[in-house]
DNA sequence: GACAGCTTTGCACACGAGTGCAACACATAG
DNA sequence: CTATGTGTTGCACTCGTGTGCAAAGCTGTC
């Protein structure tokens, strides 16, 4: 395991030389499925661990055309969603012998493209883009080099894309008639000014729902998709004349910013002068001082999925889109 | 930038027969500091746009010994702390023109050196270990194949593998005379079942600090380090008959658990009653209902120097070790 | 012993790129 | 016109691996 002197890596030749076969022989002993007799597997097998030899993956990418590689094209990594979601994936694929290569896009919307330029330069087996609009030209860049594009959580629906994402407009519909069944009347929506596809859906899905059984209703929309942002939206909705008794945020984060600001600026008791609901089900959603009722994303599911689309032999023939239901997450934020 | 049929890569080859130049003209091209005229070069990257010519980086790896990847091995990345890390780093390393590779080593104990065997077989530039204590022999390993090791966070100090950590014990003193200046003399410390370095450094560091003075410190530490973990240590510490009355908790997380349940299940006031102290800065630890005054994380100095250490020429002659101070954050847990 | 059938092995080529070396073109000075 | 120097270009080799093909070896049956 340590008899090597020079530094750098040691190739299958050099094993071939110490075993006393040919490159081949090394070569099929770490191909499965090839043709090798016990006796110079073993020889080869002994000759690799002794001098630290590994297959060097991307000289075998070169020839069989597929690395393993796996690139995620993400920005704010830090988000709870988002990171529990790398976790999930990066995991999955492994577990399916590929590796994931994670591409930070977080700040200007040109960095989408350099990010997905940075997979087809590494021979990515697949692209996941878990927030950012590619711009259009770059997918069809990536659909002629045979890259496999998993869009999640996004509205491109385009031939040879696979897209992904959650039924938000299902899950703000259940809100609100968790809201009528709670008695509440007065409703309002807290968002932010990342007017991101999955948002929007939400806002948009609780707003047509209210709608369409007569009522209105306030929102409130600034800001990046944070804490702060939802105590800002407490201080405005709760200061008028005619306050809200039920609120949907559009995300946990959200959620715990206006609940924040409700109980320690205006005194209010949750469920009990006003109901809130969220989404995500992040970590903190569970813990007893938030006991936030919510809707949990299916990560596990998600994650899975996407590993299978990755790994699937064919192509879709055209637009693909999966939707995931949001289960709701009871809790204590809701008057029953 | 769309005329191409079949599908797969298209090759330099490709290139320099529709740009009607030798392949070599091509890849000059696209290697800095290589003699092209400006004509030719023009001609090729007309035609490489055609085409939707892309480096492989892999093939190029080959050959230049240094692929540009920067393996990352992290166990439980959805954690706030090391979330933050993996972003900082990923952002860092693409400034510095590399691309991070992540391993999730969750788990298992041996997954960390399946780990980075990975990081072997795609002949990283070099690996930064987040969790989980590499074994002595792959480490040899990494060593004889010229692989940089960064170790964070981690106690194992070898020559030639860089070391990062942060001066915990600094912070544990410092936390001490914090709860000394505020009067408090009942002191006790909340860590988890998880006996990693820095977790039991910063307890060891507090403990060591209080016998120093003369002080007893009660102790609880079972469990995972999460929310539920402070809120268990908060029910067995406070339910004592000489309950505590300032608390330093080794991490953010298990303070929110412990001011959670100290709050609503045994009705203490914070800091009136109660000090509390966490470590790591996270997120919520800014929010008001927790307001937490604690220890930061200098996540892009570390990040700076990871990655220095990365793209640094030469290896270190013997053991490096660097430690970086953890500031306090003052919000309001502390009575002044 | 001859022959068929199967397994194992090595040769040689391919993958996609970088680069030393020599040939070449061109400009300038003598 | 020749000699010298400078700047481009292409050939051919290299990196580390997979694999088709044919040769070689082995086994078993008639």
């Amino acid at each position: 395991m340590k008899s090597r002197s020079g530094p750098g890596f040691v190739s299958a030749q050099e094993v071939a030389r110490l075993a006393g076969v040919s490159r081949s022989a090394v070569s099929r002993t770490f191909t499965p499925g090839a043709s090798v007799s016990p006796d110079t597997r073993e020889r080869v097998l002994e000759a690799a661990d002794r001098l630290g030899y590994h297959v060097n993956h991307l000289a075998r990418g070169l020839i069989s055309q597929t690395t393993g590689i796996v690139c995620l094209v993400v920005s704010d990594i830090a988000t709870p969603y988002l990171s529990s979601m790398v976790d999930a994936l990066t995991r999955r694929l492994q577990e399916a012998s590929k590796v994931a290569m994670v591409i930070n896009a977080t700040g200007r919307l040109e960095k989408i493209e350099d990010a997905i330029r940075q997979t087809l330069h590494y021979r990515a087996d697949a692209t996941v883009v878990l927030s950012g609009s590619p711009d259009r030209a770059i997918i069809q860049t990536c659909l002629d080099s045979g890259q496999r594009l998993i869009l999640l959580n996004r509205d491109e629906v385009l031939p040879g894309i696979r897209n992904v994402a959650l039924d938000n407009a299902a899950a703000a519909r259940q809100a609100l008639h968790a809201f009528l069944k709670a008695g509440c009347r007065r409703l309002a929506v807290v968002a932010s000014a990342a007017r991101t596809p999955s948002l929007v859906g939400r806002e948009k899905g609780f707003v047509d729902a209210a709608r369409s059984v007569g009522l209105d209703v306030a929102t409130w929309s600034d800001g990046p998709t944070a804490h702060a942002t939802g105590a800002a939206g407490a201080r405005h909705l709760l200061a008028r004349t005619d306050p809200p008794d039920a609120v949907f945020c559009v995300t946990d984060l959200l959620a715990c910013g206006f609940m924040d600001a409700a109980r320690h600026e205006f005194g209010l008791r949750i469920p009990e002068d006003l109901s809130v609901i969220g989404f995500d089900d992040i970590e903190h959603a569970g813990w007893p001082s938030y006991a936030l009722t919510t809707f949990a994303q299916p990560v596990a599911e998600i994650a899975d999925h996407v590993v299978s689309c990755v790994t699937e032999y064919d192509a879709p023939a055209d637009a693909s889109r999966r939707l995931f239901a949001a289960p709701m997450v009871w809790r204590g934020t809701v008057r029953r």
